[in-house]
DNA sequence: TATTTGGTTGTTTTT
DNA sequence: CAACCAAATA
């Protein structure tokens, strides 16, 4: 589902481009900013002009770094690439800002104090080593929540802060947290280093450093990409701009392609600014603006259009298209979220049977949460709708992939703690937590890796001689499988070590998840055996004979996204989060779960900038129909365990009246018609769920909760107490913000602060 | 040491 | 309504 259309084969690259695309295109040296509305063609902008540049201006492929938002995209621009020039552009880098880290990490890691078989920590893996460091500085895991000590340094590294500066700049702060967080800092990194490990944001970071502290090698990247291309720069965040700042600077030949309107990604540190204020970074850059749509009608164009001009912070464009009309947009209001589903199946079968020609690949159903997957798939099983979901359970955190990964990891690199911790009574050795305590004590005092301390436990006096006798066996193992990985390929590895554990009867036995987990680590094996590494692009062609196949396996899984695996053969519907629909394209597009503070998220309204950001993913939602445009909400809706009662989203109400076609779902339908005369609140027939009013019903009568009000004094378990500054959200997104008296202030979830009333 | 149980906790989005 | 974790048990 590539943006814009097809290319002719054979033809020129130039071929069919508008005339502001052949600017673009056309243009040679010097900065340039290409804002490209959303279906505007950008994608085939920026392959063409690689392609211009390589056959006009004689620049040799490997002078070229593209830099794409996702690893698919980077694949589907270097076919494409190949297909105009008719050979594939040989050394020419393409990925994704985190695979080009890697790549230079793997070249360059040991001026780091790296191994360059070092390990890629997915979240997952990330947030338990900053638990054990939480652990071992001794800071409450309970009181102080590791995702959002790791949230902290994940934001503190996309702007470039390391733990030496973050400790610097709040050990002395009064916030508590932030001072934990300082305290966590500097050990995790450390702990990263001793196991040879980087985790997503020392990816962009660390390349930074390099290159900063390198002159030579910086003097060598800058000569080598004499020509940066970078799509999707609305997304882009500190360390990244630090990074294209420079390689590119000095020659200044740098093209950005985004569109600010439709940048999504601030809460993971992406700079809006960077694109608001790229003539300033790079003074002198042209300015292109690709405002045709070649993509949707003009119908779901003007509602787009409606939608995006309600944000203030943006630089402002209005997309046209060459498309007349079009359906007008459904608007469904379902009762719940089991309806709605059941709506939007039904739409799709009836469109799929009355559409000649159609096939379910043109379909996609879009939510703002993963939780929203849940209703939406089990409508499509009922009717045995083809469907494949993206993201949700990720396939590789599920923890069967993650255990047999795991393996692999510590085969790879034996220094990988947290995999030995994961792994090493799994399946079942014997080795309990107080052998496995010991044991680390034990390595730690004689400095040697927990790989080294199993081999040799029967020297640990500590360790239980049952223990031992299971450790050593683990560490034969690895050690064992270590060098069959550079003899084997890494399909025939996996597959030897799978059945050396015996890993499918394990798991089978395990009870009803069984079956699927087996599975799932079938499928594993069979990826890996299917494996190429010549196609891994996150390593030159050069490098690669360093590294064995597991190394290269290892790096491409840490790497790949989930929308990366989206089969684009498969005649199925898909099912996504709006985030993971950017840059993709589908005739029918299904935006579900419109309720006000569900989409927005309620917690969005705390901020102005938050609230934009949700409009644009609005924004993004829309522009991805072609034809057809179908929204959807639900009066009530189970989230969290118990139930919401939704009202619209005020995103839908600022679509234009006459664009829309409301409808109640059949359901409601029926209830509306039976009963005429009642109110629409006993709309329920008995079999369903009424208004329950919730437990919170006896406020007035607990003498020990506050009455949320300006000035009340609140007290809190962790922050102690303090003064009630503001009242906002209601319901279950209640929030208070608070000055603590010693804590400052804080913005607090009524629900989960626990708050008393403080009796002066 | 392994397994079960019950209670608590938390849902935004992802490389 | 999960998934996760600590405590209780076999």
């Amino acid at each position: 589902m590539p943006e814009g259309s097809g290319s002719h084969d054979g033809t020129s690259h130039l071929e069919g481009l508008n005339p502001e695309q052949r600017q673009a295109t056309e243009h040679f040296e010097g900065p340039i900013l290409v804002l490209a509305g959303a279906g505007s063609g950008k994608t085939r902008v920026l392959t063409a002009r690689i392609c211009h540049l390589v056959r006009e201006h004689g620049v040799a492929p490997d002078r070229i770094l593209a830099v794409t938002f996702t690893n698919k995209a980077a694949g589907e621009m270097r076919e494409r690439i190949a297909r105009f020039l008719g050979a594939a552009p040989a050394g020419m880098w393409v990925g994704t800002f985190h695979a080009v880290g890697a790549r230079l990490l793997r070249r360059h890691a040991d001026r780091l104090g790296w191994d360059r078989t070092f390990t890629i920590l997915d979240a997952d893996a990330s947030l338990r080593l900053v638990k054990k460091v939480q652990e071992s500085v001794g800071l409450d895991t309970k009181r102080w929540n590791p995702k959002a000590i790791r949230a902290e340094m994940s934001n503190a590294k996309n702007q470039l802060v390391d733990a030496g500066t973050f400790a610097r700049d709040n050990e002395g702060s009064f916030d508590i947290f932030v001072r934990s967080v300082a305290k966590v800092f500097g050990p995790y990194q450390q702990a990263l280093h001793d196991q040879n490990a980087f985790d997503f944001d020392d990816l962009l970071m660390k390349p930074v450093e390099l290159l900063e502290a390198r002159s030579e090698l910086l003097r060598r990247y800058r000569e080598r990409f004499a020509f940066i291309l970078v799509d999707e720069y609305q997304d882009t965040n500190r360390a990244q701009f630090r990074f294209l700042e420079l390689l590119a600077a000095e020659h200044g030949n740098l093209m950005v392609v985004g569109d600010d309107d439709q940048s999504i990604y601030g809460w993971r540190g992406a700079d809006i600014r960077n694109i608001l204020d790229f003539e300033k970074a790079f003074p002198g850059a042209r300015v292109v603006r690709l405002e045709r749509n070649y993509r949707s009608t003009r119908r779901i164009l003007e509602a787009a259009n409606a939608v995006i001009a309600e944000n203030v912070d943006r630089k402002g464009k209005t997309l046209r298209t060459e498309r007349t009309g079009g359906e007008s947009i459904t608007l469904v209001e379902a009762y719940d979220e089991t309806d709605e589903a059941r709506c939007v199946v039904e739409d799709i079968r009836v469109r799929y049977e009355q559409t000649p020609g159609s096939a379910y690949r043109d379909f996609a159903v879009l939510y703002r949460t993963n939780a929203q997957a849940r209703a939406l798939e089990d409508a499509f099983r009922r009717e045995g709708t083809p469907y494949q979901v993206i993201g949700s359970v990720r396939f590789y955190e599920r923890r069967e992939i993650q255990d047999v990964l795991a393996y692999l990891r510590l085969i790879s690199n034996p220094k990988d703690a947290g995999a030995f911790d994961r792994v090493v009574n799994y399946p079942r050795r014997g080795i309990g937590a107080t052998s496995q305590e010991r044991l680390t004590r034990w390595a730690a005092e004689r400095g040697l890796t927990l790989l080294e301390a199993a081999a040799r436990a029967d020297e640990a006096p500590s360790v239980p001689a049952g223990a031992t006798r299971g450790l050593r066996a683990f560490a034969d193992l690895v050690q064992r499988y270590g060098l069959r990985a550079t003899q084997v390929g890494v399909g025939e590895l996996l597959e030897e070590l799978v059945e050396e554990l015996d890993l499918v009867r394990q798991l089978t036995d395990e009870g009803p998840d069984g079956e699927d987990r087996a599975r799932n680590v079938a499928e594993l094996v069979a990826g890996a055996v299917d494996f190429d590494a010549d196609l891994v692009d996150s390593v030159s062609a050069e490098d690669v004979d360093t590294f064995t196949e597991l190394d290269l396996f290892l790096q491409q899984v840490a790497l790949v996204a989930d929308v990366d695996k989206l089969d684009p053969d498969a005649d199925a519907v898909t099912l996504m989060t709006l985030h993971n629909a950017k840059g993709l394209e589908f005739p029918v597009v299904y935006i579900t779960g419109l309720e006000d503070g569900l989409f927005p998220l309620a917690r969005a309204y705390d901020e102005p900038a938050e609230l934009e950001e949700e409009r644009r993913l609005f924004y993004v939602g829309l522009t991805r129909a072609k034809d057809k445009l179908f929204l959807s909400w639900a009066r009530q809706r189970r989230r969290a365990g118990d139930f919401t009662y939704g009202t619209l989203s005020p995103f839908v109400e600022a679509i234009p009246r006459e664009l829309r076609d409301e409808h109640l779902s059949a359901r409601l339908r029926l209830v509306a018609t039976s009963t005429p005369h009642r109110s629409r609140r006993r709309f329920h027939d008995d079999h369903e769920p009424r208004y329950e009013p919730e437990a919170d019903g006896d406020y007035g009568v607990n003498q020990d909760l506050p009455r949320y009000v300006r000035g009340e004094r609140v007290l809190h378990q962790t922050f102690g107490s303090g003064a009630v500054v503001e009242v906002t959200g209601f319901g279950r997104d209640l929030k208070v913000t608070v000055d603590f008296d010693d804590v400052g202030r804080k913005k607090l979830l009524v629900r989960y602060a626990n708050l008393e009333k403080d009796w002066p």
